[in-house]
DNA sequence: GCCAATTAACTTTTT
DNA sequence: GTTAATTGGC
């Protein structure tokens, strides 16, 4: 123990038991933390990573898995402060140290990359985001011709999605099938086929999709020699968030620590809000007796973050749960104002609220960024993001569509990713096709012939080039060969590829000038990356998360208002929180109400954003809201209930209130008055 | 084989 | 409001 431990002082006893729980033991029992919201639980965390590393741990040999590298960040940030404190040690020295932390794909990447030899991989692979991935699963559904239009085979992204759930969860496909995706049970068989075949694809591609990062650990860490290898390079294992994790998380990290030493989870059961992807609380439930002896158990259950009245309120919502295991949070923290249920007419008065309350609060001295607005779907905050920019109210968005999913960027990021990997036929199908008069059948011969070759570069040369395609062609196999190789330095061959793709760009688009502000805005970004491979390897696994294409993007240090998916506000807090649309068909969302276990989720999701408030929160509900979906009569209003996580008898721990004021809602009440001639009829009748 | 235009269908949440 | 499949013209 060092000589001075005054930085213990600050916890209380159970948070100070999660921190030193098995520290300076020879065989530290593994330990679970269920923390939990607002419970202070990235402190107790990095107390007990600082704890660790005053009292003799290398930093080096401590993995932390976090769910965002955000989260790593802020994580590295409190535990130099706090090591600052005790160690004296020079700023930056610590969190330098702590290079294993990152999520669980981030880490999976660059132990593969590291061990890539030992496994038969190629250490140059690409990594395919999301959408790639259902592009190459695309091409192999075609050339397996499932794809006729009599069947009506699944899409691209239902088969993604199947295929990510059978990995993730570690099941059958036909169970998959029958419990998730009844509707295409009927194509088990092709199914099974198609995965084949993508498995395939991706290998002789030399490309790995989000999922083979963890399959691929897990397949390295069956193999004994290299599982103590890759174990051998921790002392000290600890995952934030376990209630997010997956099943194939948790096989790889039991495989890691079969025996638990020196392992620590922490996490949430009633914030379990990711089962979409897999995630189960059984990981969280299952941990203790996975061990022998089994892991200890500390429980966090005071929360500094909200304020009674608000958290009376969480817990009354969760308390309606089918299930759960974490006891009811309280909190010292008084305070007569009641969570506000604000009843208005549409969306148009949540929007004039929302912006009033803000304003208002921000004269009564909450700076913006000490409020947030948050929202089930990422759609839903359009209508108010045109009204602050009206009102000229700078914020930024988090969730939903990035930065990279434009065109333009993917366009860009494809040419770097085909000339990292010639083998990578998503990105190079694109890239040849954005040349006029070269289509599939162009590119697909020409991918074929570069992907033959030893020297793809040369191949690609030998090709003739289609009449209409020009000087575009040879000037992009000029590009290939002068960045393929160590002469142009990392950042610059950005613009070599920018002087070959602007043309097609400023010919493709009205807009290209916005376009290519993007494309000068992401050298920018480059230039943060030691080199090509780290720059595409990290922006696929962890994208800047606001959407910055936005004119006007306010600077870091300037005072924003926070807009997120609910999802996204995970382990964040603001003084001041604003939730729209609390009805039924937006949380519970409507597609997310067909089992009890997803309208679960959808409550635990509620609790979520309710948690985030520490002194103020604002639930909205619109009566009427705009629904666009493709039925007969169009997009259209309708009428929505207060959702049913907020029954009638829970209204005594809220303020219920109408806005505005004065009530003008009758006239919608009242029926509307009769037509005088229905004209529509008599056109029907013409006929 | 490419491309432009028309039609049909879909639209949560994220590493 | 967007994107995937189809059709017809070159």
């Amino acid at each position: 123990m060092p000589a001075d431990t005054s930085y213990l002082d600050v916890l209380n006893t159970n948070q100070r038991a999660a921190v030193i729980h098995g520290v300076g033991d020879p065989v530290p029992k593994p330990l679970l933390v269920i923390a939990g919201a607002g419970s202070g639980k990235t402190n107790t965390l990095a107390h007990r990573v600082a704890h660790l590393i005053a009292n003799g741990a290398d930093a080096r040999r401590i993995l932390l898995v976090t769910f965002s590298r955000r989260a790593a960040s802020e994580m590295a940030r409190r535990v130099e402060r706090i090591a600052g404190k005790t160690l004296g040690i020079t700023s930056g020295a610590v969190s330098d140290a702590l290079t294993w932390s990152g999520t669980f794909h981030g880490i999976g990447a660059r132990l593969l990359r590291e061990h890539a030899h030992q496994i038969g991989l190629d250490p140059a692979f690409t990594i395919h985001d999301r959408e790639d991935s259902a592009d190459l699963i695309n091409l192999v559904r075609h050339e397996l011709k499932f794809s006729d239009a009599a069947t009506r085979f699944p899409t691209k992204g239902t088969c993604l999605a199947i295929y990510s759930r059978v990995v993730n969860a570690k099941a059958d496909l036909d169970e998959v099938l029958k419990a998730v995706f009844p509707w295409c049970a009927m194509w088990s068989r092709e199914l099974r086929t198609l995965f084949g075949a993508y498995v395939e694809a991706k290998q002789q591609q030399n490309v790995l999709d989000y999922d083979d990062l963890l399959l691929y650990w897990a397949g390295m860490m069956a193999e004994p020699t290299i599982a103590r290898q890759v174990s051998d390079l921790f002392d000290h294992i600890l995952v934030d968030e376990y209630q997010d994790t997956n099943r194939l998380q948790a096989s790889v990290l039991l495989a890691m620590r079969p025996d638990g030493r020196g392992l620590t989870v922490v996490g949430d059961d009633a914030q379990s809000i990711y089962s979409f992807r897999a995630a189960t609380v059984r990981n969280i439930l299952d941990f203790p007796g996975a061990f022998t002896p089994a892991a200890d158990i500390v429980t966090l259950d005071r929360n500094y973050r909200s304020t009674q009245p608000i958290l009376a309120a969480a817990n009354a919502v969760i308390e309606q749960a089918s299930e759960r295991f974490t006891k009811n949070l309280w909190s010292e923290r008084a305070s007569e104002a009641k969570p506000l249920l604000v009843t208005v007419k549409d969306e148009a008065d949540q929007v004039g609220y929302v912006a009033k309350s803000i304003l208002a609060a921000r004269e009564a001295g909450t700076p913006l960024k000490q409020q947030a607005v948050l929202f089930r779907t990422s759609s839903h905050s359009g209508p108010l993001e045109i009204e602050l920019t009206r009102r000229n109210i700078p914020f930024v968005k988090f969730g939903g569509l990035k930065f990279l999913d434009a065109a333009h960027i993917k366009d860009l990021l494809a040419i770097l990713r085909w000339v990292e990997n010639p083998r990578d036929r998503v990105a190079g199908f694109r890239v040849l096709q954005l040349m006029p008069g070269v289509g599939p059948g162009t590119a697909g011969r020409a991918l074929d012939a570069v992907g033959a070759h030893a020297d793809p570069v040369w191949a690609f040369s030998e090709m003739p080039a289609p009449v209409k395609a020009g000087q575009h062609w040879s000037d992009l196999v000029a590009l290939a060969r002068r960045i393929s190789g160590k002469e142009v330095s990392w950042p610059l061959q950005i613009a070599y590829v920018r002087q070959w793709y602007e043309p097609l760009l400023e010919a493709a688009y009205e807009d290209a000038s916005v376009r290519v502000a993007d494309i000068a805005q992401l050298e920018q970004i480059a230039a943060g990356y030691a080199s090509r491979e780290r720059f595409l390897t990290e922006l696929t696994l962890d994208p800047p998360d606001a959407t910055s294409d936005r004119p006007g993007v306010p600077l870091r240090d300037e005072d924003y208002l926070v807009l997120s998916t609910i999802h996204s506000a995970k382990g964040q807090e603001w003084k001041s929180v604003h939730v729209l649309n609390v009805v039924d068909g937006c949380i519970p969302s409507d597609l997310g109400t067909g089992s009890t276990h997803e309208l679960e989720e959808e409550r635990r999701l509620l609790y979520v954003a309710m948690t985030r408030a520490k002194d103020e929160l604002h639930l909205i509900v619109p009566q009427r809201f705009y629904v666009t979906q493709q039925t007969r009569s169009g997009d259209r209003h309708l009428y929505a209930q207060r959702t049913r996580f907020i029954p009638r008898s829970m209204t005594a721990l809220f303020d219920d209130i109408l806005w505005p004021p004065v009530t003008p809602i009758r006239d919608d009440i009242r029926p509307a008055r009769p037509a005088v001639v229905d004209i529509a009829a008599k056109m029907r009748g013409m006929w």
